[in-house]
DNA sequence: AATGAATGAGCTTTCATTCAT
DNA sequence: TATGAATGAAAGCTCATTCAT
C-alpha cells in the first residue's frame, strides 16, 4: 500500500515548474508581448488548457515567473551578506551576489525585469520586489549608522538606498547587454562609484576588493 | 476674410509634430503594445491614414517620438553644464537638469525609455540615446581627469558612467512615483551618493548645493 | 441517443473539406483579390482563425483549392485515356473527359484557372498543374509516333501540346459563359479542329466521334 | 502669332497618353490589383487627381489601356491578312502577326490580357475585344468555303474560330512566360496545327510557310 | 486530468477616392 | 490647371481565452 497516489501524469507541483521553466524562457526570449501561450505550452510539452488551469492567464503567469526568479534572486543576496560584517564588507558582497546572479542568468531575470518594467500591471509586483531590495540595502547603511552612534532620517535612508539599487540595476542590464563582460569586475567598478563617490575616484583613490 | 485660426489642412510640418505629440502622450500612458494607432490618431484629431503617410508604420512613429524626446533630453543636460566649471559642479547641474527634465516631463521621457528598453527592435535607437548621455557624463569625468594629469580606459569610464546614469534614472523613477517629491532636493541626494560616496557619507561628511 | 449529425466540434479532416469547399465557391463567384477570408469563413460555417490554424494565409489556402481541384481534374482525364487506344481516340476521349469535367464544375476549375493566371505566386503551381497535363497529352502524341517509328523533337511536342491544350481551355471558357452548350457537342468540334486541321475542314472533310 | 495657345502645360491628349504608358507599364508589372493609382501617378509625373481627371477611376483607367492596346493589336492583325489571298496563306499571316505582335509587347498586351481574364468589370471589354478577333478569323473561313460553294452553319464556325483564337492566345500566354522562344517559330508550330490537324502531322506531314 | 476544436475581439496596414486651395 | 492634404472603408492576420469531449 503506497504513501501516495502513483503518478504516471506528474504531480502537480512537478508539472507547474516545468511550465515555470519553459515560459522563462520564451518570456525572455521573445519579450512579453512577443510570447505566445501556445508557443509556451508547447515548449512545456503539455496543452494550453493545462496552462490556463495550472497558473490562470498569462499574466498572472508572468508575475508568477518573476515571483519565482525574483525570490532566487533577493536569497541568493540576502544570504551572501552576513550582518555581523563591516558596512562596506556587507555591501560588496551583496553587490557581488547580485550581479553574479544576474549575469548567471543573463537570459533570465535580467530580461524579464527590463520586460516587467514596460508594463503596468507588472508595477505592483515590482514595487515589492525592489522594496525588499532598498529594504536590504537600507538596513546594511542604517547598521552601519547607528555602529558609529549615529542616525538619519527614514526617507534619506530610502533615497540613498534606492539610488545604489538603481545603479546596481542599471549596470544589471549592462551586464545582459554584454555578455563577454566579467560580472566580478562589474561588481567592483560599481562598489568604488558607491562607496568612495565620483569625487575620491576623481582624485586617485580606488577601492579594491578584500582578498578571498 | 478673417487670418484666424484654420483647424483643418494644415501644412505637414504641422501635423507631424500634432502626430508626434499624441502619440509620446499615448505611448507613455498605454505602453507601446497597449497603444493602438486609431488612438493616437484620434487624440491627434486627424485620420489614420495620415499618421502612415507622414511617420511610417507603428514602429518608424515610436522611434520618431524617441529620437524628438531623447534629443531634446540631451540638449537640455548638456546646455546645463558648461565646460569650464570644476567636475563636481557640472555634475550636479547636469543631474539636476536631468532630473529636472524628467520630472518636468513626468509622462513622457521615462516611459518612452523604459518601454524602449523592453523591444528589441529599439536597441539600435536605444543605443546611439545611451551612447550620447554616457558620452556626455563620461566627458565630464574624462575632462576632470586630465585636468589632474590621469587617464583610465575607456570602459572603466564608461561603466561609472553607466551607473550614475542608471541611478539616475532610478531617482526619476522615483520621483515619477512620488508627485509629492522635490526634484532639487533628490537631486542633491543624488549628488551626495555620488560624489561623495556611501562610505564618507557614512562617516558623516555631506555634500551641500552650491549657493546660486 | 441520437447518432444524428453533431453540427460542431467536426474533426479536422472535416472542417478542412468544408472550408476548401467554401473556399472554391467564393475565389470563383468574386476572383481571389475579391474574396474576403471573412466570408469564406462564413459560408464555411466556421470563424476566421479556424481557417487560419488549418489552411494558413490567404495565399495558402487558394494553393490548396487550386490544387484539389487540379488533381481532380487530371485524375478525370488521365483516366479516361487508356493507353492502349489508337491515338485519336484517345485524345478524343480526353477531351471530352476535359469538357466533360469543366462543364460540370463550370463555377470551379475554369475560373480559378483563370484567376491563377493573373497572379504571380501561382505561378510555380500553374506550371505543375498544367505541365500535367501537356504530359499526358504529349505523351499521347509520342506515343502514336513512336509507334509509327518516327520521332519529333521534344520542345516541339510540347508546343504542340501547348496549343492543344490552350484552344481546350479556350473552348472550357467559352463553355463557362455558354450554359446552354452541350460539352459533348463542343469536344466533337474541337476534336475536328485539332485531329483534322482546319485545312481539311474546309474541303469538306470531317471526324465523327466512334459510336459508343 | 502662333496658331494655337502656346502649352507650356502639355495638351490634354499628349498627357493622357503619357499616363496610358505608365499605366499599361504598372499594370503589366504588377496586376490589377497590386497596381496602386499612387505609383501610376508618380511614374507618369503627375499628380493623383490629374489621373482621376482625365481617365476616371481606376477601373476605367484599365478599361482604357485594354481598349488602346487591343485595337493596336486587332489592326496589326487585319492589316497583316490582305482579303485576297488563299485562306492558308491569309491565317498564316494573320497567327504571325499576332504572335509577332505579343513577341513585340510581351510585358503589354499578354499581361494586360491575363489580368482582365481575371475580373469579371472586365467581362464586356474582353467579349468586344475578342469578337473582333473572331469575326476576323471566322470571316476567313467563310470566306475560303463559300469560294468551294460550301457553307457551314454560323456557331459551327464560330466554335472553330473560337478555338483557333484560344489556342493562339494560349501560345501569346506561353510565349509571354519563354522570353527566349521566337515568336516567327512559333507560329510555324500553331500553323501546323491548325491547318493540318495532329492527325496529318502524326502521319509526317507538316506544313512550310511560303517563302517570303 | 487532459486536449483538440473553436472564437471574439482587436490591430496594423493599405488604397481608391475626393476636398480645398 | 494642378496638387498637397485628407479620409472611409475594409482586409489580412494573430492571440488570449474557453468549450466539449
Amino acid at each position: 500500500m503506497s504513501t501516495g497516489p502513483a503518478f504516471k501524469r506528474l504531480p502537480r507541483a512537478v508539472r507547474q515548474q516545468q511550465m515555470l521553466d519553459s515560459a522563462v524562457r520564451i518570456f525572455s526570449r521573445r519579450g512579453y508581448h512577443g510570447a505566445s501561450m501556445d508557443e509556451i505550452a508547447e515548449v512545456a510539452g503539455i496543452s494550453k488548457p493545462m496552462v490556463y488551469a495550472y497558473l490562470g492567464t498569462k499574466e498572472e503567469l508572468f508575475v508568477a515567473c518573476l515571483h519565482r526568479e525574483g525570490t532566487r534572486m533577493v536569497q541568493a543576496i540576502a544570504g551572501a551578506a552576513a550582518p555581523d560584517l563591516p558596512a562596506d564588507e556587507r555591501l560588496w558582497r551583496g553587490l557581488r551576489a547580485f550581479l553574479g546572479f544576474v549575469g548567471a542568468h543573463r537570459d533570465g531575470w535580467a530580461v524579464l525585469y527590463r520586460q516587467a518594467r514596460a508594463e503596468q500591471p507588472f508595477a505592483r509586483e515590482l514595487t515589492v520586489m525592489r522594496a525588499r531590495l532598498v529594504e536590504v540595502v537600507a538596513g546594511m547603511l542604517d547598521h552601519a549608522l547607528r555602529a558609529e552612534g549615529r542616525e538619519v532620517a527614514d526617507t534619506e535612508l530610502e533615497v540613498v538606498a534606492y539610488a545604489l539599487v538603481g545603479a546596481s540595476e542599471s549596470l544589471a542590464d549592462w551586464l545582459a547587454d554584454h555578455p563577454e563582460a566579467d560580472p566580478e569586475k562589474t561588481a567592483t567598478q560599481m562598489m568604488n562609484v558607491a562607496w568612495l563617490g565620483a569625487g575620491q575616484l576623481l582624485h586617485g583613490l580606488s577601492w579594491r576588493p578584500p582578498v578571498a
